[in-house]
DNA sequence: GTCTATAGGAAGATAGAC
DNA sequence: GTCTATCTTCCTATAGAC
């Protein structure tokens, strides 16, 4: 919300890559200055204390977020192909990817321990919710069979889904292709089946 | 693995609902301590240090979560509401079922970035995917719709997705009646509506 | 096996100069 | 706004008695 300066920015962008490398619990004070190329006071100068400065990461990150989501959405001419594309974004062997899904990861398991978190991290999940449902609802004119569930149920499911399969491959239990394999059948089976996999 | 006394049970027990109140990051030792009922320096005389006394909770969690599952598939009768019956379990308002799902969600987080924990993850996620796997394929007996997808398949989807609604679940971004709802609309889903749902 | 007491160190936070 | 140096707190881990 707060307009964040130039070097704010670049701390939280650091912070971010330390959460991805560390997760939100190891995260050091110090580690963190030194990837943002700063002494620890400064962090102490912007943030006040590592709590507020956990609490301004993680809110950057879904901010940062919802702009990566609402872009490819919009953008995108075919909405049978976009939905499963948008959500197959979220499953790729990609450094920035990868560093989002993780760091978004930390969020949602740090939020069962800070309720101070809960509240950011719904209003994130519901917009990605709402997003995808929106997709899911024009995905339905290329749909072959007819629907079964309403967009929200299908959305949510979905990006439950999608958010249970990323945590599964980031901590080694499945393989990447195994997770997008089984998305892609999930996405079928919802929104039915369409023309390309017909 | 290795025979337990009963006093490390209990601490291990201890641990679990330690972990499930404050997270693996936030176990302090000395909080451990006064939930067994004991001095910090006897956990040290019986795991070593924090880190190991960790490795075994954790590995203590996977092993009852096992044990646990399996019973509830193998005693039930009607193999259809067996599955139902059996990933419904997962999302109940139940301490024990809280204490479980946190302690497992905690388990999940800590592997993205402890890969000395992946392996005991994955062989435990594994086993959960195979009873439920089992599951499926009896289900299909009793199911009114042609099977889609290969029982691995669907029961990965399932569990992956009772980990999505859990951990939506337990930070407070979905309500436990909703997360019901969506669990039993994908179990209808993927196994076909079943005599009872109509 | 279990405790009390405490050493020792890591990490968060601040003081004060520039 | 930013740094260097340092303080303080908290927490893991151990020593030694019983």
């Amino acid at each position: 919300m707060s307009e964040l300066s130039h070097r704010q920015k670049s701390i939280l962008e650091a912070a971010t890559r330390v959460i991805a490398r560390r997760g939100v619990r190891g995260l050091r004070v110090e580690e963190l200055s030194a990837e943002a190329g700063v002494s620890t006071a400064l962090l102490y100068y912007h943030f006040g204390d590592r709590a507020n400065l956990l609490r301004r990461t993680l809110e950057f990150i879904s901010d940062r977020a919802d702009r990566y989501t609402g872009e490819g959405v919009s953008a995108d001419a075919d909405p049978c192909a976009a939905l499963e594309r948008t959500l197959l974004l979220e499953l790729q062997d990609d450094p920035d990817v990868r560093e989002n899904s993780t760091a978004w990861g930390e969020l949602r398991a740090s939020a069962v321990f800070e309720p101070e978190l809960q509240d950011q991290l719904r209003t994130s999940t519901e917009q990605w919710v709402r997003d995808i449902a929106e997709l899911v609802e024009r995905t339905r004119a290329c749909s072959a069979t007819p629907a079964a569930s309403h967009p929200a149920d299908t959305a949510e499911r979905l990006t439950a889904l999608v958010e249970g399969l990323s945590e599964r491959w980031l901590s080694g239990s499945i393989t990447l292709e195994r997770a997008r394999h089984l998305l892609r059948d999930a996405i079928a089976a919802e929104v039915g089946e369409t023309l390309h996999t017909g």
